[in-house]
RNA sequence: CGGGGCGUAGUAUAUCGGUAGUAUGCAUGUUUUGGGAACAUGAGGGCCGAGUUCGAUUCUCGGCGCCCCGACCA
């Protein structure tokens, strides 16, 4: 995409109403656009960040064995009775609407009573089960404090999986390998180093939840952390007991703050219970059907990432997740400069390499280089008199301080090479 | 929800009970082009409402909105 294309622009100075680092860096750049306190609007270089996100949580999901369904924001009281989850009283942070004919409706903050009661509809027997279903869908939630720019907002896209067994053996086997895959997305977004699976409190059919939690200063939560295993404790379920149940040694676990980025929870039968969603045994005994809920906010994963991965200068996005691949920075505007940084673009667009080309006329050199660290693609190009001179272009990693000159043909076999590993 | 802070050009910030200033961004022109260029010219502002006052952006009250700490986060 050509620079002078993209509506956005950047600024020189974060909003005085944001203190967050992840809103203070996505609005200078341009990624997202706040509407309101914990309701932000997503720009295109922002909603190239997410798509990747939510890709690489898809196919993660489907190798899982999910299948990906969208279903309804609004609705309906009869849903949510059964489990006693409809009243203001029990939960407090829906959002609730009304019909014409002043039919009470409510907007979706999470989804275990709809789906449960759809699946009541196909699922009948052992034979189909078991069985789970995912979507990336809005989510609302009246919360009393919105905060952290994206981490904590009202409206926001969840991944929220539900896996439906016929027991709870059944049921563990799925939350391991769930376990894993959410290790994989961790890791493929660029923050497996980071993030920590940890023991939070279960409910009733369990004793633990798992959560992810990356390490931050601006996450919410506090976790320990057991460095060589691993593997965290949240603060909530904090005790000798849950530490010595673990196998933990409590003078090896260090005290930090994190933001959960994922969690998986078994449910049990609550859900199937009150809204009958039973199966028939081998032996034609009826019996409630086994849940667990996986859920992972793309939203917050890529505040999450901002926080993490970004110095003085901009943001420095992970391969993965980079709006583009590659910066193409065009500087003065001589005409074999222009006609050089032309070809680059078009010869690494077919080659299928995303490139973000700052094509703009008329901004000195320093602006740009500002916009390029700010932006904070993975791979800096700058085309000029100086590097042609030079014999290429210039080549900078935004991870790494200093670039090196390379013919054209150097530079596209190594981002070919890259991507074939 | 408890506590604290704050609303001034697109953005960021000053000042002041009496003509609201600066930077940046924007527009036009000339020059400039390897780390947010220079000069000139121009457009652009007091959250809403009530009160006090000769006069309110400033003081008082109410509303709306925003941020931070804590609580909450199924």
């Amino acid at each position: 995409m050509k620079q002078s294309h993209l509506f956005t622009k950047t600024r020189k100075e974060a909003p005085a109403d944001e203190a967050s680092r992840n809103a203070e860096l996505l609005i200078k750049g341009g990624f997202i656009h706040k509407e309101m306190a914990g309701v932000y609007s997503y720009l295109p270089l922002g909603l190239r960040v997410f798509n990747k996100i939510v890709q690489i949580i898809r196919e993660e999901m489907n190798a899982l064995g999910g299948q990906e369904i969208v279903l309804s924001a609004l609705q309906e009281k009869a849903t949510w009775e059964p489990t006693n989850r409809w009243s203001d009283d029990v939960v407090d942070n829906w959002f609730k609407t009304k019909l014409k004919n002043d039919t009470e409706l409510g907007l979706g903050f999470t989804h275990e009573e709809p789906l449960t009661k759809l699946m009541s509809e196909y699922i009948s027997s052992y034979r189909d089960l078991p069985k789970s279903a995912y979507q990336f869908q809005t989510k609302f939630r009246n919360e009393t404090r919105a905060k952290s720019g994206i981490m904590r907002t009202r409206e926001f896209v969840m991944k929220d999986l539900y896996s439906f067994s016929q027991d709870e053996a059944q049921h563990m086997e799925f939350y391991e390998r769930s376990k894993e895959a959410y290790k994989k997305v961790f890791k493929r977004v660029g923050i497996g180093h980071l993030t920590y699976m940890t023991f939070a409190s279960g409910g009733i059919f369990s004793q633990y939840s798992h959560e992810f939690q990356t390490v931050t200063g601006a996450g919410e939560d506090t976790i320990y952390i057991d460095e060589s295993k691993g593997i965290a404790i949240n603060k909530e379920v904090y005790t000798d007991e849950v530490i010595a149940s673990l196998g933990l040694e409590k003078d090896k676990l260090v005290e930090t703050r994190a933001v959960e980025v994922g969690n998986i929870f078994t449910l049990g039968t609550r859900f199937s219970t009150a809204l009958g969603l039973k199966y028939t045994t081998e032996s034609g005994e009826e019996k409630d059907v086994f849940m667990g809920s996986y859920g992972i906010g793309p939203g917050r994963l890529m505040g999450t990432i901002v926080e993490v991965l970004s110095d003085d200068k901009g943001i420095i996005w992970p391969e993965a997740v980079a709006p583009f691949r590659v910066h193409i920075l065009e500087l003065g505007d001589s005409e074999e400069v222009i006609k050089e940084a032309t070809t680059l673009y078009e010869s690494l667009t077919a080659a299928g390499i995303e490139v973000l080309f700052d094509d703009r006329v008329g901004l000195s050199a320093g602006e740009k280089f500002a916009d390029a660290d700010l932006l904070g693609m993975p791979y800096r190009v700058v085309v000029s008199t100086r590097s042609m001179k030079d014999g290429g272009v210039e080549v900078k990693k935004r991870s790494e301080g200093k670039g090196h000159i390379m013919k054209t043909a150097e530079f596209l076999s190594l981002l070919t090479d890259t991507t074939e590993k």
